[in-house]
DNA sequence: TTTAGGG
DNA sequence: CCCTAAA
């Protein structure tokens, strides 16, 4: 015992290097079992200080305490087992495990015991640290089955450890109590407890209110919390002369505590006399109290085959998940006191035959674990029957055991076969050895099969309502937990049998879920709650799908509402921000998705045919817009997408840049082609992004490659999107400020693989694509190269062509006169007969066409159909502080090609180092912008407002220039002067279609005006010079 | 096993 | 939330 406590001291000192969470701990008597000390969730921050746990973080730990209870457990025990039997494997188990001997065999020493408790506690402070960060680990295995877990459990250095140790050190806790315990029995009674009483209990358990109205959870989530104040006391609960007793509390409290005190002697009965139960049961006379007992005792069932010692400490310990059989056993029972009548479970009663097991009920009802029971109305065979539900978070796993165990029959012993069985539900994928092991420690005997399945299957629903409590007693034990097996045969029961414990979706819960739907996309929910929901392990993928699908329909509520158009949805429990349900309308839109009610439902009386919705205003002529445009465009789109498709059209909105706004046109699901876009734009121009500055750049690339990070970076930028930093679902445009012109930069949704398909937002993404001068292809430089080819595919299908220049062949159709074919130079791609099949699949029979190159086929095609876009591109690794500097040179040796990191937070200030002015002066090169400035005649060039051409649209020459200015100027310009590159002298002057340079310094002459022309010359002459170099002296780069 | 839908 | 059919 000396031994314990000195570990007991380690741990505290290893405690102690981080900032102690303890709170303190109410007074205690003596004898007390369980000091109650008051801990406080902390959270483990980078640095290894700890900070102060939020309410939700709250939550979750408790709901992974909870899992801990069902999965840790089994890790402990068998650590335990193991160090029993092989010993020095897990030292600090071992250790832990000696430690509760010790207790165990000197209860009465106090002092010892405070240290015992002292360093119970610290340790479970440490327990809850290490679940909070081994959670990941955690719900890994748990998708596996606990195979992993021992191992885990032999690291010492292992953040498992921690939790195993503390489980120990509670489960010795609780063994020392266990004797005070057995005489507390029959005392506790929560159900009598009303609502109220019970929030108050809960809240005095808890320290915190709850809004549940539910009894049965109310009371589940008491008996839990005072479960585990008795190892981790949460609360002020005191055990004084073997009896719990909250410090100032109702009596619910002590009953609460009694059950638990129940529960342990429980397990010792059944440690010492198989037989027992009966009486056990006898005392339990409460449903609840039979659940809550059951919530401890798979523990100590489960170290009664073990070991008798860790049995009990088990018991006190946590609440371990149930087994299928638990829940069914326990509903059995529940339901029994309740109605008389058994629902589901009934069908193990059916079998009369396996009677034998009388006593083992009790222990069954024991064992039921923690998981949450509450009871519904289930009406089964026509009677009313209360059932309980009880979480099944792992309801398939002790399947294998299961069979293992089922050949082995229930005895008289039924006890300890059912113990033995749950010890296999708990470890579920531990070796079967251990389990038959500790049968044969405890003594149990195999007996033949009392129950057979299908008989089971098929007396459940008959039977059960005709089974009285009594025969459930008897036969329940055995035939209870071959019901989980037969889950299959008693699907409407169960059905209604099992319930998970109603957890809120909190609202990081929803931003989570939306982030995740953003990042992999609506429907791979299982992806979604590996890759995002990975430390909440109580929301199953289908739960997620469930709340997307409510958040969609919320989403899709709200707007039309706001529209005025369908009113009143229900009210939402938990109000979801706005900007969520804009995300999620948002992302639904993209991914295609309409909520099914809604379409038919909701917009119903709108229309047959198509079901529009809006966020935008626009709306009210809509429909009649649709029903015109939609033949035209139907067409259009059909050949495009399938059927369910979208469009989106922009409602062009704000003048500047992001008011972009979408009339949603939702087709019905199936069927007819229920899409049409709206005259705007034709297949594709989604985003309508006003156009503005001088040139415009498209960021692509797929998601979360830093998109957005970039455009904030050029152009400090901050959509709302980033607050949630949500996957960019529109087009987010940023003006970049460089060089005297503004340039537009839009971010773009990501495109995935698929996306000329229309996958995603892609067609709407590459439209826009199309409309820019150029494209930034972000890539994250630590993945593949195949990115950049399958973004240029995507890019390709669609008629762009990056950093091409079009073909060089003549193609032109005419109207007779067949085709002629000639080339320049010889071809080694094409010959003249596969150009004329060419031309036939487009149905032209007359043709002229001339190669001057060497070109593809692809070439040709693209010649043919004419509506390609030939765009610069420049391709951007971000990222590159990620990977190694010789990946980077040869990245950044790729042509067209800028390295660069956004995320480099600390070096924002420093573009250079982030490789950002490179990168603008690269898009500046590629853009050819050519930037005219004007001077007045007689004043000085205006060298802060720039005229900017572009050769790639409207090009730069004087007629453009002028045209730029005004149209009408045109026709009044006698010559213009112009100084800087494109002039050979200064001034020189030049006509209408001199071809301008950046930078040029112009001055318009007007034909009204020659003796102004000429005194303009004069002086530009001699001003100009000096107003070219002061030009020449300006800061390149303004952000 | 996972997902989509219905209840 | 639960359950089942379908993939």
């Amino acid at each position: 015992m000396e031994t314990e406590v000195g570990v007991g001291g380690n741990d505290e000192a290893k405690l102690d290097d981080i900032p102690a969470v303890e709170a303190g701990s109410p007074p205690s008597s003596p004898r007390e079992i369980a000091d109650p000390v008051v801990y406080k969730l902390v959270r483990v921050v980078g640095d290894g200080s700890m900070v102060p746990a939020t309410d939700d973080e709250v939550m979750e730990v408790e709901d992974l305490l909870e899992d801990d209870k069902s999965e840790i457990h089994p890790v402990a025990d068998t650590g335990q087992n193991v160090g029993c039997a092989s010993n020095d494997e897990f030292p600090s188990t071992k250790t832990q495990f000696d430690d509760s001997e010790g207790q165990c065999e000197n209860p009465e020493v106090d002092t010892e015991k405070s240290h015992t408790q002292l360093d119970t506690t610290v340790e479970l402070e440490k327990l809850n640290t290490g679940i909070e960060e081994t959670v990941p680990l955690f719900a890994t295995n748990s998708n596996d089955g606990r195979i992993d877990q021992p191992e885990s459990g032999g690291e010492c250095s292992n953040p498992l450890d921690g939790p195993i140790e503390n489980e120990s050190l509670v489960s010795a806790v609780c063994t020392n109590s266990k004797p005070d315990f057995s005489k507390l029995e029959g005392e506790i009674c929560l159900d009598n407890l009303s609502v109220r009483e019970l929030h108050e209990t809960f809240k005095a358990t808890f320290g915190r209110e709850t809004s549940v109205k539910d009894k049965q959870w109310l009371k589940r989530r008491i008996a839990m919390g005072l479960t585990n104040s008795c190892d981790i006391s949460t609360t002020t609960f005191v055990i004084i002369d073997n009896k719990v007793v909250k410090k100032g509390k109702e009596e619910s409290v002590k009953n609460v505590e009694g059950k638990l005190a129940e529960v342990s002697v429980t397990g010792a009965v059944n440690e010492n006399c198989g037989g027992l139960p009966i009486g056990c049961n006898n005392l339990i006379e409460n449903p609840e109290d039979v659940s809550d007992e059951r919530l401890r005792n798979p523990g100590a069932e489960y170290d009664c085959s073990v070991g008798d010692l860790q049995t009990e400490q088990r018991s006190a310990k946590r609440i371990r998940k149930p087994t299928k059989r638990y829940i069914e056993e326990l509903s059995e029972v529940e339901s029994s006191e309740y109605s008389g009548k058994l629902v589901s479970s009934v069908k193990n009663s059916g079998d009369g035959q396996s009677s034998p097991v009388s006593h083992v009920r009790p222990v069954r009802d024991t064992w039921s674990d923690g998981r949450p029971v509450v009871t519904r109305q289930d009406s089964l065979g026509g009677s009313d029957v209360q059932v309980p539900y009880v979480c099944r978070v792992r309801r398939s796993r002790p399947r294998e055991n299961f069979l293992a165990l089922m050949e082995l029959q229930p005895s008289s012993m039924g006890m300890a076969t059912k113990l033995a069985k749950e010890a296999l539900g708990v470890r579920d994928n531990k070796i079967e050895k251990k389990v038959f092991k500790a049968r044969s420690t405890s003594g149990w005997i195999q007996k033949p099969p009392v129950t057979e399945s299908e008989k089971d299957k098929q007396y459940q629903e008959t039977k059960a309502s005709e089974l009285e409590k009594d025969a459930e007693l008897k036969h329940m034990d055995s035939s209870g937990y071959y019901s989980d097996d037969y889950t299959g045969p008693v699907p409407t029961a169960k059905g209604g049998m099992r319930r998970k414990h109603h957890r809120p979706w909190t609202l990081s819960e929803v931003v989570k879920l939306v982030d995740g739907v953003a990042r992999y996309g609506v429907g791979r929910w299982s992806e979604i709650k590996r890759l995002a929901f990975a430390s909440y392990s109580y929301r199953t993928s289908v739960d997620l799908k469930d709340k997307w699908r409510n958040l969609l329909r919320a989403s899709f509520a709200n707007s039309p509402a706001e529209k005025g158009m369908l009113s009143s949805r229900k009210h939402v429990s938990v109000p979801i921000p706005a900007p969520i349900l804009l995300r999620v309308r948002e992302l639904a839109e993209v991914q295609a998705q309409v909520p099914p009610n809604l379409s038919s439902s909701k917009f119903g009386a709108y229309d047959d045919r198509n079901v529009h919705e809006t966020r935008s205003v626009l709306v009210g002529t809509k429909g009649g817009e649709d029903l015109t445009s939609e033949p035209e465009l139907a067409g259009k789109q059909r050949g495009d997408r399938c059927g369910e498709r979208e469009v989106l059209e922009g409602d062009r909105v704000g003048i500047k840049g992001r008011g972009s706004r979408f009339v949603f046109v939702l087709g019905s699901r199936i069927g007819t082609q229920n899409h049409s876009s709206q005259g705007s734009s034709g297949a594709g121009e989604g985003f309508e992004v006003t156009k503005y500055g001088h040139g415009r750049v498209a960021l692509i690339g797929f998601p979360s490659v830093g998109k957005s990070t970039l455009l904030t970076l050029l152009t400090g930028t901050h959509s709302e999107a980033a607050s949630y930093e949500f996957t960019t679902l529109t087009c987010i445009p940023g003006i970049i400020h460089y060089n005297d012109t503004k340039i537009q930069l839009l971010d773009l949704p990501g495109i995935i693989e698929g996306a000329s398909e229309g996958k995603g937002r892609g067609r709407q993404v590459i439209a826009v694509s199309k409309s820019s001068d150029i494209v930034l292809m972000v890539l994250d430089a630590s993945k593949s190269e195949g990115h950049r080819q399958i973004l240029t595919k995507e890019l390709e299908a669609v008629g762009l062509r990056l950093n091409k220049r079009p073909p060089q062949i003549y193609f032109k159709k005419k109207k007779t006169g067949g085709i002629s074919f000639n080339s320049t130079i010889p071809l080694t791609h094409v010959d003249e007969k596969l150009c004329y099949q060419i031309l036939h699949e487009y149905k032209i029979h007359n043709a002229e066409v001339l190669f001057r190159e060497d070109a593809t086929v692809d070439d040709l095609i693209d010649v043919i159909e004419g509506n390609r876009k030939y765009m610069k591109c420049i391709y951007v690794y971000n990222k590159i502080d990620v990977i190694g500097i010789d990946d980077v040179d040869k990245l950044s040796r790729q042509p067209n090609s800028v390295v660069i990191s956004c995320n480099l937070k600390a070096v924002v200030l420093l573009f250079k180092q982030l490789n950002l002015d490179r990168l603008l002066a690269k898009m500046w090169e590629e853009m050819g912008l050519v930037r005219v400035y004007t001077k007045p005649q007689g004043q000085q060039p205006d060298f802060t407002d720039p005229v900017v051409l572009s050769a790639d649209r409207g090009g730069c020459s004087v007629e453009d220039f002028c045209n730029h200015i005004h149209r009408s100027l045109v026709k009044d310009v006698k010559y213009v002067l112009v100084w800087g590159i494109s002039a050979r002298h200064y001034p020189q002057h030049c006509g209408l279609s001199h071809v301008l340079q950046d930078e040029d310094v112009v001055q318009i002459v007007k034909k009204k005006e020659r003796e102004d022309g000429g005194r303009g010359r004069f002086k530009s002459h001699s001003n100009a010079p000096a107003r070219i170099s002061d030009r020449e002296k300006k800061a390149p780069l303004k952000t």
